[in-house]
RNA sequence: GGUCCCAUCGUCUAGCCUGGCCUAGGACGGAGCCCUCUCAAGGCUUAAACACGGGUUCAAAUCCCGUUGGGACCA
């Protein structure tokens, strides 16, 4: 069995969307299962659309979600020789032919055929006429297989007939010397020995158009799979209409690659009942076996149960890491400065269970930085009346006796206040969680006092009781 | 118009190949309850689907044919 050599080819008109990123992801998983080859090859053929910067954004958000490549990126302008010197062996080989028809004439003659109920393809008027392309503007064209079948074993949806009867000469280099999608695309995955093409299912009907190409050209066939398509909520294709759809928007609103990858895959693919998978379990039970051959609905808020779990699964350090610029960002660049990484961490144990991304993840966190509070000012005026400053200030008495932050002890002060005062439990934690983060919801109390420290937990009770008593 | 693909809860899907275990399972979202110092998280319960019609068979979500509906490509 030879090596796995599989690719993605985006055409860089615009940034990498979703839809892109799963075609890739399906050929890195297998890729990455197989100890095969991941080719990155940016199909750039079309001048007037492609531009560096798309480029630029397909390798930035192929990086982000850790879709690392092999080889490449190879870019096809640079290549433009091997599809000339491809397209003249077919031509002296007899298997293509120049065509001096004029797109006006091939219009007219289209329209024609469809007004007599014909089917529109090329009608084969210079296929043998063995012209030259001495004025240097004719087109040239393969000479298509016009009986037999073309059968496809496509890797997710099975065995598929089509009638070669139905094939068109198509135009494999146009009049301005260009190669066309259909012929760049089979020469190059012949030269780059792709054994796997894995693309979407848009493609599917070049695929008998492109197998003739392969064998005229003399070049093994490989093996073929169609992904399904994901659409919008409307069930029309995802586009701009349907909102974030570039890969780079979800980093901004604080999702994980982990996650993107996860969901994704799952869209259209499945293993049992299992929704959760870690990267390295994704390459380990990857099978084409699984994918499913229909169209998918992209999901929002399923990625973001998806995203919220991978928040809770993952190393506390690496989701520390990831929210450094994040709260740089928020104008915390300072504070993040003075802490530690580990207590960092920690502060990200105490809200990850709170945290759907991690944008969210950094206003639940913004309390901890710094010496002094932020009140919330509806907080701050519900909570901190002067009805509580007394009792606020026994509870801060009794922590102050105790030497060291202890949570079992500080716990056991603060319940035997509560009960000597014959207030429930609510009556004095939320006046104290506001006094401690200025809000009224937060983690645990005592979870949060130890984040805090014994210092800043006093200095912010103290706070607190002033708050409450000028109310 | 031609060719091809697709069809299970609102959504993602399991089951389909190798018919019976399916009074169709899980997940997101919804509803309700529990837990609880708040907010989450978590636990439990619940509503919700085999597009339709024919066949084949003792038996069909599962196999076959057709219809309808979506989609892709060609132009």
């Amino acid at each position: 069995m030879s090596q796995v050599r599989v690719r993605f080819a985006p055409s860089p008109t615009g940034f990498l969307h979703i839809g892109g990123v799963r075609t890739a992801l399906f050929n890195w998983l297998f890729a990455r299962q197989q100890n095969g080859v991941f080719v990155l090859r940016i199909e750039d053929t079309d001048q007037s659309r492609s531009t560096d910067e798309s480029i630029q954004a397909i390798l930035e958000g192929l990086k982000w979600v850790g879709l690392d490549w092999d080889e490449g990126p190879f870019r096809q302008t640079e290549r433009m020789d091997l599809y000339r010197g491809h397209a003249m062996q077919l031509l002296e080989r007899g298997q293509a032919y120049w065509c001096v028809c004029k797109a006006e004439e091939l219009e007219a003659r289209r329209k024609e055929a469809e007004v007599k109920g014909l089917s529109p393809k090329y009608d084969g008027r210079c296929r043998d006429r063995g012209h030259t392309n001495q004025a240097g503007d004719a087109a040239l064209r393969f000479k298509a297989l016009q009986e037999g079948e073309t059968v496809v074993d496509d890797l997710i949806k099975g065995k598929i007939v089509f009638d070669n009867n139905g094939q068109d000469d198509l135009i494999i280099l146009r009049s301005n010397g260009y190669p066309t999608y259909n012929f760049s695309v089979v020469v190059d995955d012949a030269l780059m020995n792709i054994t796997h093409v894995v693309r979407g299912d848009d493609h599917l009907t070049n695929t008998p158009r492109q197998v003739p190409i392969f064998q005229a050209l003399g070049f093994p066939v490989p093996q073929f799979g169609h992904l399904p398509m994901i659409l919008g909520a409307d069930k029309a294709r995802l586009s701009k209409r349907h909102g974030a759809t570039s890969i780079m928007a979800y980093k901004e609103m604080g999702y994980l690659p982990d996650a993107m990858v996860n969901y994704l895959v799952r869209l259209g693919w499945s293993h049992r009942d299992q929704e959760i998978f870690t990267r390295q379990e994704l390459i380990e039970k990857f099978s084409w076996k699984n994918v499913q051959t229909s169209a998918a609905v992209f999901n929002p808020e399923k990625l973001l149960w998806v995203n919220a779990e991978h928040i809770k699964i993952s190393p506390p350090a690496q989701i520390a890491q990831a929210l450094v610029p994040l709260l740089e960002a928020a104008g915390l660049t300072d504070e993040v400065q003075t802490v530690s990484a580990s207590w960092l961490a920690q502060l990200v144990v105490l809200v990850k269970e709170r945290a759907k991304t991690l944008v969210e993840m950094v206003s639940w966190v913004r309390p901890y930085f710094g010496q002094a509070v932020t009140f919330d000012d509806e907080a701050a005026k519900t909570c901190l009346t002067p009805a509580i400053a007394p009792i606020l200030g026994k509870l801060l008495t009794r922590f102050e006796a105790l030497p060291a932050f202890s949570k079992q002890q500080w716990e056991e002060a603060f319940k035997q206040l509560v009960e000597e005062e014959g207030v429930k439990m609510g009556q004095l934690a939320q006046p104290v969680r506001v006094a401690l983060t200025g809000r009224t919801a937060s983690p645990g109390l005592f979870d949060l006092m130890e984040v805090l420290g014994r210092d800043r937990t006093l200095f912010r009770l103290r706070q607190g009781i002033e708050r409450a008593s000028q109310a």
